[in-house]
DNA sequence: ACCTGAACACCGTTCAAGT
DNA sequence: ACCTGAACACCGTTCAAGT
């Protein structure tokens, strides 16, 4: 089995293909540009498709956003190999925790596929999301072995804590206030 | 001047009011069912009256979730006093945020506006809000007075802590993670 | 295969008519 | 004053016709 939507398709004609990359090029735009209430119509008109277009690369608009998604999480997991390089274990940690709230900053769609509205739909993102976390948990060990991160924090809590830091960029419209967040999160990992 | 929305207005007519209370009572129940989809022609239905006269009481769905939340956070008051009354510092803040958690743990319709999407309109909550407020910040400073809590926290970190927190009873459907997340919370908050 | 857009469905909101 | 529900508006989705 394999969780890539073309990995087991004949490849798209080139028009089929150029349309595929304007229709993402115009939802990432749209989405960024007004928010998850960005129209199909709009979408398609922007991408100069016709709607119906649109729907036959994705059959609901959730799953354009859920590949918009999967993107986002490949950029997660190229962070976070960056990260491991990093050579204080704790700081390792921090800073891959920091550029991956900066990378979802200004990104509204994201946030709200993150938390998890009405049953977002995860299928097809799952393998990137186990890239990532494997990158994670590596990171998450090291720094439990140098004794600068709580025995018991488990990689599985990334995500949570991700996705409390990142509804925090909505609370009240006080979207800079995250970065507090984390420093509170960030302390409360310190073995005690 | 007065955010209660009623205060400068004549009383509602007998029938009226009992129309508004049934409308917020179907509410509550239709919102806790079936979430923040839960139709308002089916809110109306169920309370017995006219989509009209549900629009004549909240102009919008947005002023009907309004006060839905406007009566939690008016809990949230009663259950921050209640906690004021606990003998240990810390204790009466960290049992202050867990009953906080599961006041709000199956109120979909409340978590949605406390993460703030479509930018939630929080006029007429400023006051109960102002009021709560009042109580967390005494928690808060005596438990940092006894050297249970880190100095620099203060008390408008509480809204984003227990947004976070509420984001993750929504986070890949895992709801009851959030203690988890609280108690990871709680231990930043010690001082270092 | 792929493209198109008129038509449909759904649901929040309005408003003219009624008591 | 208050109530009603048919009608409207908006937007996600479908499908018959076309290349």
């Amino acid at each position: 089995v394999t969780t890539d939507i073309r990995a087991d398709t004949r490849p798209l004609r080139a028009d089929a293909r150029r349309n595929l990359e304007r229709i993402l090029a115009s939802a990432r735009a749209l989405f960024a540009e007004r928010g998850p209430g960005a129209q199909m119509e709009d979408i398609a008109a922007h991408a100069g498709v016709g709607i119906g277009t649109l729907y036959r690369r994705f059959p609901t608009k959730e799953a354009l956003v859920t590949e918009l998604v999967r993107e986002r999480f490949q950029e997660f997991g190229v962070i976070a190999a960056e990260c491991e390089g990093i050579e204080g274990p704790y700081d390792a940690l921090a800073t891959m925790m920091r550029r991956h709230g900066e990378a979802v900053e200004d990104d509204v769609a994201f946030q709200l596929a993150m938390m998890n509205l009405n049953e977002f739909e995860w299928e097809g993102i799952e393998q990137d999301k186990a890239a990532l976390n494997a990158v994670v948990a590596r990171i998450i060990e090291r720094a439990q072995s140098a004794g600068e991160v709580r025995a018991d924090l488990r990689a599985e809590d990334y995500g949570m804590m991700m996705c409390g830091i990142t509804a925090t960029m909505h609370f009240m419209g006080r979207s800079h206030e995250w970065r507090r967040h984390l420093d509170l999160i960030l302390a409360g990992l310190k073995p005690s």
